[in-house]
Parts: structure tokens; C-alpha cells; sequence
DNA sequence: ATGACTTGCGCGGCAAGA
């Protein structure tokens, strides 16, 4: 089965690109990020005339997330820890397929700039909750798939130029030793599974020819629990969606499992 | 080069993103 997760940067301005996207692709499970709607706006007449349920989690004009499935879900909205969190960052459901159950969250993570602020604070709570929710899952001994804008950059080679980057709220030390505790949990980073290339990026800022000049990032992440790891065949970034006409600024990223 | 682009909100310029 095929699962992608990709920040579409508004669905409302990404709905053709989207239902495209799902026409050409076909994927199983497509995990979206940032909305930027409440769940009335959402495309769901379109999407579901493709052969999909959607699960959305929405919020007016910020974040938002949604898993679009072929197969029934069972869904959780929200992440637990913080009752007063009022964003919509973090979706969960259980799909059924014939050859079982598989568990899949479509998770937007705080930004988290600029680093001296209670963006910041914020940012590293809430990877503390992911932290907590991760553990749990693999209590269950599941196929986990944690998809989404993880807003990390996890080591140098994901980034065109480090230097650039050092004091960033997705590449300082503190956030990348938090999403290490998350893989050391025992999550698989899918695309490092697959590939050591640097330079596999999933974002491309809009501003000063980024895309042009190749100066991206790795941000896109699918961590696999240990029964979704040991079914992984193959992950790709489906990056020439970036040089469609009036792109996201992020790219899908696509895994095969077996 | 105090830049550069895109979106939402809502109708005037900010806030947010990464």
C-alpha cells in the first residue's frame, strides 16, 4: 500500500493540485498539513468522488490537518497533554485493509520561530506530547506510520547549507535531539531507511529563488513503527510537484509498504 | 539590500510561515 504526507500550504488554493495529485498517484493514504480551513471548506465532495473518506481536523485560517483513505477510518482528533492546545495540528486513525489494521497520524508540528520565544517553548512542549503519544503506540505493537511537517531538520545533510540554518528553531540542538528521542523509541525515519544522499529535500521557500537554486530542506518525515518498518519497500519525494504552476512550498513524500 | 513570496483575514496592512 501506498501513504503520503504533504503540507499542501492552504487546501482551499491547493484543491486542484491536490485531486490531480490523487488522480495520478492513487495513493492508499494521503496525510495533509496546514489547511488553513475549518472542516466545512474542506474539498470533501471532490475528494470523495475520487474514492476516498477523509478525516479533517480544522481551524480557521492556521494549521489543520486530515488523512484521506480508500478504506474506512477510525478516528482520533488532537493530541493528548495539553487541554488548553486550541490548534489543530494532530489527526489519528485506525484503517482497515484485508490483510489487517494499520495506524496512521497526519501531524503538523509547531514552527517554532523565532527560537527566544513561547513559539519556541511551544514548539518543544508539544514534541514532548508527540514523545508521549509515540511511546504509547508502540505499546500496541501496531503498524505505526507518523506522517507529517515535522518543521526538523534531523542532521546537516538535510539542509543545502547548514550555516545557514544553525540558529533556526527547526535545525538548533534542542529540536533535533527531540525528534532523535522520538526515533530512538524505536521509529524507523523511512527515507533514511532507503537513502544516505544529501540533498533529498521536501521544502523549497518561496522567496528569493529557492527553488530555483535547489536551496531546500528536509522537513517531511514518515517514522515507522517496528511493524511498519519491516514492511517498508520504498520511499520517494515526488518532487516536480514543486515546479507546478502555483506550487505548496512543500512536496509529497510517498512510501510503499508491502 | 531593512529585500525577495504566499496565504488568511477582510478591505488595510499585518501575522504567520520556514
Amino acid at each position: 500500500m501506498q501513504i503520503v504526507t504533504w503540507n499542501v500550504n492552504s487546501v482551499r488554493q491547493r484543491s486542484e493540485h491536490l485531486l490531480r495529485y490523487l488522480r495520478d498517484v492513487n495513493p492508499d493514504v494521503l496525510c495533509l498539513q496546514e489547511l488553513k480551513c475549518v472542516d466545512a471548506a474542506f474539498p470533501l465532495i471532490e475528494v470523495e468522488g475520487l474514492g476516498y473518506n477523509a478525516a479533517v481536523h480544522g481551524q480557521k485560517g492556521l494549521n489543520g490537518v486530515a488523512i484521506l483513505s480508500k478504506m474506512p477510518l477510525e478516528v482520533t482528533r488532537g493530541l493528548d497533554g495539553d487541554a488548553s492546545d486550541a490548534h489543530a495540528r494532530y489527526i489519528e486513525a485506525v484503517i482497515s485493509d484485508a490483510t489487517g489494521i494499520i495506524r496512521v497520524a497526519s501531524l503538523y508540528l509547531p514552527n517554532g520561530n523565532p527560537p527566544d520565544s513561547d513559539k519556541y517553548r511551544y514548539k518543544l512542549a508539544w514534541m514532548d506530547r508527540l514523545i508521549a503519544r509515540a511511546r504509547y503506540l508502540l505499546g500496541l505493537e501496531e503498524p505505526v506510520v507518523l506522517a507529517g511537517d515535522y518543521n526538523v531538520i534531523p542532521e546537516p545533510r538535510d539542509c543545502f547549507d547548514p550555516k545557514v540554518w544553525a540558529g533556526d528553531a527547526l535545525f538548533l540542538p534542542q529540536t533535533r535531539q527531540k525528534f532523535q528521542a522520538l526515533v530512538n523509541l524505536g521509529y524507523t525515519d523511512a527515507l533514511r531507511a532507503t537513502s544516505d544522499a544529501a540533498g533529498l529535500y521536501t521544502f523549497w521557500d518561496y522567496q528569493a529563488g529557492a527553488w530555483q537554486k535547489n536551496k531546500g530542506i528536509r522537513i517531511d518525515h514518515l517514522l515507522l513503527s517496528p511493524r511498519a518498518a519491516d514492511r517498508l519497500v520504498g520511499v520517494s519525494i515526488d518532487k516536480q510537484r514543486r515546479g507546478e504552476d502555483k506550487p505548496s512550498d512543500h512536496v509529497p513524500v510517498r512510501m510503499e509498504l508491502a
